[in-house]
RNA sequence: GGGCGAAUAGCUCAGCUGGUUAGAGCGCUGCCCUUACAAGGCAGAGGUCACAGGUUCGAUCCCUGUUUCGCCCA
């Protein structure tokens, strides 16, 4: 029989010879024996259908002490085991003639002698995989020894049954799969390490016993460290010298760390814990341990929630390891962009079941955040601090509904901020803190700064004493607010600004009460400023988008505009609206509902985002008219399509049938919005 | 081989149970050094939601298949 083999030292553990059950060159010989070379054993031939037929002479070895494949084979064909190494890798008695010798010299020696012998057809270069030491590098040879197992069953169906019952919660749901298939195909754990260090297994070998066939065969566990035998009494003994899997003792932390096994305060206190945020490669290295053991040994679960965050990794996707050589260190990054503004991308980055490809850009686009933030707390200083009134506003539990807004700006800001405030909390409870970043960001720079500074920048110069004080102190009192909210994210930055903005002690943002939204009371009693603030933005976006699409420049004023509205509530304070919505966009005055701007030329129309409210803008002498007119065709193109969509949905008799009441209520009202601004587009071209 | 996931704007990514005109950052275009911020402001362009079928009145979303890519398996 020809066999290949990259181990040929291994032929001398051999105990079989397999070929593929199949294998019609082959089938006449299996159940025979051959001699093996050296060693002259005896070993059965044995059809197997582990052995691809196609590969080599169709025939293999079999070594069930040093291949793990062949461990499987000699299981299923009954085959002895024969280890030929020693512990530190020679040749061992079995080895006959070669007993001894370095496993290395052996292979070269047994291939010369295998020749010599007229054994040897040939020497063939193959490149396999082999076994390394992670530190030394050492080949490691697959090799039979005594080791110790927990049996892991029992302590596995409880800990799939917390998970099912929902007593623990993994986050992102879909991680759930990882770990049932893990528990479920559960196998025993080896927890024998063959290191100096850890703790070692409480096992003792009794020799007195093993020599009298005692049916413990003189293994015993222990509790408690034995001096003599409990079977027998003699001193005999000797503890096992293997020490358990780190992952064992890993796997007693939420409890061992609590003052486990003793009944302490702590451990009554915090025991199961909350949360246990880790990555998702550690499922089964320690969840699934934490999971059995913690139930095994306290009753209890460990964890309520199991949050698997994202990985992340380099800007290829590929996983970072130091062996590849593909580890972005945080702290260059911290050094480069910012510490705060590395963190606020990671939260930013964390959306659920997914990983992170880190890219510079987007930490670059949060640091600008940071800038950002900075730039406007350092305005309130200089410009609102002053006018402001911080009595309360110092204090670190100060909740913002007890502040009395009077004005529409701080109402407005405060509705704003409370909606900020939900989307945070919302986003932090659900782990979704991507959602929880992002609500930040887009308060604090899209409402905070974008609208609300340059909002009250008239009004902090008002004679008013009153307004000034009010807009300053809310200026102040939603940054600091702000500040609470952006220090999960960036605990740095914003804990300095928020010792700057107050005289605040010893006290500490960290520690500080965090945001909470208005309630609902207050939240209703804002809403008609909140409409209000809304139009204004909505009547100025409009206002500047006809600007720059007609072509007016930058610096030139326009003489007036007019908004049309018959929202009674609208109408109630809408002079501060008019007067604040002319400053920021150029025009000399806003009057409300004057009709003759609907029959002079010269004048361009647009349609709000909010309540559809209408704003004709004088262009007289200003502009090319003709710009005007292509931008009325392109709204008009637009608006045409979307009432041919409605038109095609309602004109559907199986979606008239089928659809939803309040939908399809809705799509009328769609289509007779459509045609009436199609209407008035068509009128003011005609002006045109 | 088994399992899991992804494919949405030039790039990196959101879009939670199917229903307005699919969003953000960066990049890009135009205008602006307006006394917090040019690392900025204002406005804008850019998407047949990988492909092919199916379910449904209706699909970026649900189902099947295909392609490509990624990860895990003591």
């Amino acid at each position: 029989m020809t066999v290949a083999t990259t181990r040929p030292e291994t032929l001398l553990g051999d105990t079989a010879v397999a070929v593929h059950p199949d294998d019609a060159r082959y089938k006449p010989l299996v159940g025979k024996r051959v001699e093996l070379p050296f060693v002259k054993r005896l070993i059965p031939i044995v059809a197997d259908a582990m052995v691809d037929a196609s590969f080599g002479s169709g025939a293999v070895k079999v070594t069930p002490a040093h291949d793990f494949n062949d461990f499987e084979v000699g299981n299923r064909h009954g085959l002895e085991r024969v280890n030929v190494f020693t512990p530190d890798a020679r040749m061992n008695d079995q080895a006959g003639p070669f007993e001894g010798l370095d496993r290395f010299e052996a292979r070269a020696r047994i291939v010369k002698e295998l020749e010599e012998q007229g054994l040897l057809l040939k020497v063939d270069e193959h490149k396999a995989s082999v076994g390394h030491c992670y530190r030394c590098k050492t080949v490691v040879e697959p090799y039979l020894s005594m080791q110790w197992f927990v049996k892991t069953e029992p302590l596995a169906k409880p800990a799939i049954q917390a998970v099912r019952g929902g007593k623990t919660r993994i986050v992102p749901q879909h991680w759930e799969n990882t770990y049932f298939h893990w528990m479920e195909n559960i196998r025993d754990w080896c927890v024998s390490r063959q290191i100096w260090w850890g703790h070692r297994i409480p096992a003792w070998y009794c020799g007195r016993c093993a020599e009298n066939e005692h049916p413990s065969d003189g293994v015993i566990v222990s509790r408690s460290d034995l001096k003599t035998c409990p079977h027998c009494g003699h001193d005999d003994l000797r503890q096992e010298s293997d020490v358990l899997d780190t992952w064992f003792s890993s796997a007693l932390w939420p409890f061992s760390t609590l003052g486990w096994p003793e009944k302490t305060p702590r451990l009554k206190a915090y025991y199961p814990t909350s949360c246990l945020v880790t990555g998702f490669d550690i499922i089964f290295f320690w969840v699934a341990r934490m999971m059995m053991m913690g139930i095994h040994f306290t009753g209890e679960v460990p964890f309520r929630d199991v949050y698997i965050h994202a990985l992340i990794r380099d800007a290829q996707g590929q996983k970072m390891s130091k062996s590849k050589g593909n580890v972005i260190d945080p702290l260059e990054v911290m050094e480069k962009f910012g510490t705060d503004a590395f963190r606020f991308t990671l939260a930013a980055f964390a959306a659920q079941g997914r990983d992170i490809k880190l890219s510079e850009e987007r930490i670059l686009g949060y640091r600008n955040f940071c800038n950002k933030i900075w730039n406007a707390a350092r305005f309130v200083q200089t410009m609102a601090l002053p006018h402001a009134d911080l009595g309360a506003l110092a204090q670190i539990d100060f909740d913002p509904a007890r502040f009395e807004a009077k004005h529409d700006i701080g109402r407005w800001i405060l509705a704003k901020l409370s909606e900020a405030v939900e989307g945070v909390r919302r986003g932090i409870a659900e782990y979704r803190f991507n959602d929880a970043a992002m609500a930040t960001y887009h308060f604090f720079w899209g409402t905070y700064c974008d609208w609300f500074l340059e909002l009250i920048k008239p009004g902090l110069k008002s004679e008013d004493a009153e307004v000034r004080r009010e807009l300053a102190t809310v200026a102040a009192l939603v940054l600091d607010q702000s500040l609470r909210l952006l220090h999960p994210f960036m605990p740095f930055l914003s804990e300095e600004l928020w010792q700057k903005l107050a005289p605040r002690g010893t006290a500490l943002l960290a520690t500080a009460k965090f945001p909470q939204a208005l309630p609902a009371p207050r939240r209703a009693e804002f809403r008609a400023a909140e409409e209000r603030i809304e139009a204004l933005t909505a009547i100025v976006e409009k206002i500047r988008q006809i600007r720059k699409e007609t072509g007016v420049p930058d610096s030139a004023a326009l003489n007036r505009a007019v908004l049309f509205t018959s929202d009674q509530a609208l109408q109630a304070q809408i002079d501060g609206i008019l007067r604040s919505a002319a400053d920021m966009t150029r025009v000399a005055g806003i009057a409300l509902n004057d009709a003759k701007i609907r029959e002079e030329k010269g004048v361009a129309r647009g349609v709000t985002r909010f309540k559809d409210l209408v704003v004709w803008v004088d262009l007289k002498g200003v502009v090319d008219l003709q710009k005007e007119r292509l931008r009325q065709e392109k709204e008009l193109a637009k608006l045409n399509n979307g009432l041919a969509a409605t038109v095609k949905m309602l004109g559907n008799a199986e979606f008239l049938s089928k659809a939803p009441a309040e939908l399809l209520e809705e799509n009328r009202e769609k289509e007779a919005m459509y045609r009436k601004k199609i209407q008035e587009i068509h009128e003011a071209l005609e002006l045109l």
